[in-house]
RNA sequence: GGCGAGUUAGCCAAGUGGUAAGGCAGAGGUCUGCAAAACCUCCAUCGCGGGUUCGAAUCCCGCACUCGCCUCCA
């Protein structure tokens, strides 16, 4: 497997070893999901785990639940609900969709509301260390501790000190040593999530819940760090600060890999700005392995825009691929192995999926593992949707009071 | 302003040095009582300008335009 580092900007090779590939996928925001852009994410990574675990090498694949955050406690104040239930909500329509689209649920799936015993150690270890100071129950990351703070990003801490003041970020607050400095612990306002901690009762900042759950779950270095490239910056950017300076190992991350955004109606497709399509909007009309051939048309570093007769074009396509699927064999024939020599180019899946229209007109019938490579089923016996998640590993970890 | 991605037929889209996959739409045809379905055929010189090369959509330089990120967002 071959892979794309944002940060070096080279294709870098994953090789197989003994132990499991450690790969972190930045999760979701449990307050409005799941679009179709979130589905291409981790349709991306759910083919990198099928492709590699195909190949015999084992993954341990972690995904984070950022349960914690600003626009949960407000969405949720919007809605007349508490941020814990709206998060909890969310999260089991997040597995549901997830698991609708035949997408393997992660080995650990970790939600930051529950990691964070985690959190206040390594904010404490960062402090002793020097790396971030308290200032009236709040603590902040200090970037000026770092070196090479902006080199994921490539902006230099120059230019990022200059936007920061254009926008006017934050230099207003004067408990910041330097504007670039980034909050690890605040103080909770009234109703909002709060813990005790060494420096008050208070909630953790954006960035630091990764930082955490990775080095929990993966150990202090990992293979595989994964997410949109919206998350290039800051967050991942901060990531690296806090994980490499409190492990002292750096790179936090062999490889990043960023998925591209996804656009609909000329702007990108986001939860602010409301130009959203719902995968479960989708799926009464159109069948999983239709919406994954749309995705996976797309390379995943290019951003796209979504228009739905894509989406028919892409359905049409799959129902000729499911009718030619009927008379395939299991196994791996020269167009198996193409469509693997693809996928672990850099997970070229539009160059797989063209191997597979080829194999339909050449009547190649030994692609049926290649199917399998991209997640697709095509079969007609769909399991009912309970089974279909516990066969997925979605098992809806977060309902504490039964139900499903 | 910085960084990054992109520009291939009406639309979507593949294609990283040897004279442009595929799909949708469209046109014509076979079949059919008519229609549908199915099948067959037709339909582009690759944003613009230079350069490298025997040869470029593919490499290099410049330009134009589109889009994304820049502490809300996969």
């Amino acid at each position: 497997m071959r892979l794309r580092n944002t940060e070096t900007n080279a294709v870098q090779p994953l090789e197989p070893q003994s132990d499991p590939v450690r790969l972190y996928v930045c999760g979701i925001t449990p307050y409005d999901t799941t679009h179709l852009g979130h589905a291409f994410t981790y349709v991306v990574f759910d083919v990198l785990v099928r492709v590699l675990r195909a190949a015999g090498q084992p993954v341990r694949y972690v995904q984070n639940v950022t349960d914690v955050d600003d626009d949960i406690i407000r969405r949720a104040r919007e809605l007349g609900t508490t941020w814990d239930h709206l998060a909890d909500k969310e999260t089991t329509l997040y597995a549901d969709d997830m698991a609708a689209l035949n997408v393997l649920a992660p080995d650990v799936f970790p939600r930051a509301s529950q990691t964070i015993p985690k959190i206040i150690a390594l904010i404490v270890k960062l402090e002793a260390q020097g790396h971030a100071y308290q200032r009236d129950g709040n603590v902040y990351f200090r970037v000026g501790s770092v070196a090479d703070y902006g080199r994921l990003s490539r902006l230099s801490r120059t230019e990022m000190i200059t936007l920061s003041a254009q926008r006017g970020a934050d230099p207003d607050d004067p408990r910041k040593q330097d504007p670039l400095d980034f909050v690890l612990w605040q103080v909770s306002a009234l109703g909002e999530p709060r813990w005790e901690s060494p420096w008050g009762v208070g909630r953790p900042g954006w960035h630091i819940e990764c930082s955490a759950m990775a080095l929990e779950h993966l150990g202090p270095q990992v293979d595989v760090h994964g997410g949109g490239s919206d998350l290039i910056y800051p967050h991942h950017e901060s990531e690296i600060a806090q994980s490499e300076s409190a492990t002292g190992m750096r790179p936090f991350a062999r490889i990043w890999v960023h998925v591209g955004m996804l656009r609909y109606q000329g702007e990108k497709m986001s939860k602010s700005l409301r130009n959203l399509v719902l995968v479960r909007d989708l799926l009464p009309r159109y069948d999983a392995d239709s919406i994954r051939v749309l995705l996976l048309r797309h390379h995943y570093r290019e951003p796209w825009e979504y228009t739905p007769d894509q989406l028919d074009d892409a359905a049409a396509w799959t129902a000729r691929l499911r009718a030619a699927a009927s008379r395939t064999r299991n196994g791996m024939g020269d167009s198996a192995l193409a469509v693997r020599a693809a996928l672990e180019d850099d997970l070229d899946t539009s160059g797989a999926l063209h191997v597979l229209e080829e194999a339909i007109d050449s009547g190649d019938r030994d692609w049926r593992a290649a199917a399998e490579l991209l997640g697709l089923e095509l079969s007609d016996p769909r399991l009912d949707h309970e089974e279909m998640k516990k066969a997925l590993g979605w098992r809806a970890p977060f309902h504490n009071g039964g139900g499903s």
